[in-house]
DNA sequence: GTCTATAACGTGATAGAC
DNA sequence: GTCTATCACGTTATAGAC
């Protein structure tokens, strides 16, 4: 790499972080590839020139965000060295500090997943790998020790990240129902990264 | 009411309930009028002769839902003869049914909103309506005799709504993870109805 | 690689006949 | 109220000069 590229990034980054920003914030269908274009401050030929088109550009980002933030959760998963407990405390810390840094991830992936729900998980080999997972596991050795009640890991799974997920999702009707503001919210969120681990190990245990 | 109005819906009726139908399924920015009129089975230009553009369409659908979904909440948590224990009861049991019917709601109140935060919530009194709600009393209360360890309401909110709504809002994710079907899909909700008050009770109870 | 100009197309909306 | 035809505009994408 020479040393200019490190001080001014190259075209090609700057449109794709702008492209980035835009369709986390709008979607596929609401941005214009003039957005993007006055995001990255080029013309608009270049968006063209560097990738075929905006579809080409959006598929790019669309399957880095989602591989990025599925891969994470696999890792987590799968980790042969840490407790069922464990992983839920890393999930929960990871997730929420990662969506507090970039907000509109998860909505951007909840949208454009429904939009186009084949693309791209068959692109993902996640069954697989979740089925076989160390989680999967442990969770079925828990629950035959008695550890846990709900014998189904998919209820385990959805209450976890929807714990973790869902206030970010909700976040501008959350902030309109109650009135708190970003500061207060990002306060609540980081408050969850304890509390979530203990309520999950409470409501398995079951009565 | 004449007779031939209950047999064919009028021509305003079935515009709206196709634009319902396409504005669920992918948002304002990617339906096209052509879809809507198509849905509805009717000609484009009716679509402009009865409502004057694509954007006050939306506008009345958006409404309508939204107003629809909050005041069913704010109904169940303003009930002066009900328990919190009970209200949590009927949040999931109502919305799990309703999200059943209707599973495109919570996804398109989401996408929806982010592209438009304000317009939406400055028309609904959320915020005067639940800050002084039978639920936020009975909540301190039942932290005052010490049955709840977490204080803040917020996050019981938050975990009440998130437990029943997230699993529809990922409901592509879940299946492509883990090959469940529809059919599937649904008995795990309807499981849920009987299983989050009792997950609630116990995370709230602390440890 | 970067720019200007423009082509090619899709879409929301309306005019005007019936 | 309903239809056909069409306008007016915004948007993606490219041609071609520099």
């Amino acid at each position: 790499m020479k040393e200019s590229e490190k001080i001014d990034v190259s075209t090609e980054e700057k449109i794709k972080e702008a492209a980035r920003i835009v369709f986390y914030k709008k979607g596929f269908a609401a941005t214009r590839t003039r957005d993007i274009a006055e995001e990255a401050d080029i013309n608009l030929a270049l968006l063209n020139y560097y990738f075929r088109s905006k579809a080409k550009l959006f598929e790019m980002i669309m399957l880095e965000t989602l591989s990025g933030f599925i891969q994470n959760m696999l890792v987590v998963l799968n980790d042969e060295k840490t407790t069922l407990e464990k992983k839920v405390e890393e999930i929960a810390s990871r997730y929420i500090d990662l969506i507090i840094k970039e907000p509109e991830i998860p909505t951007f992936i909840v949208t454009e997943i429904r939009n186009n729900p084949d693309m791209l998980l068959k692109k993902l080999p996640i069954k697989q790998v979740l089925t076989n997972s160390m989680f999967f596991k442990q969770h079925e050795e828990a629950v035959n020790k008695g550890e846990i009640s709900e014998p189904n890991p998919l209820h385990f799974l959805m209450n976890v990240i929807g714990l973790v997920v869902f206030p970010f999702i909700a976040k501008p009707l959350l902030m309109g129902g109650s009135g708190i503001n970003d500061t207060e919210f990002n306060a609540l969120m980081l408050e969850r990264k304890k509390l979530i681990p203990v309520w999950i190990k409470s409501m398995m245990k079951g009565e």
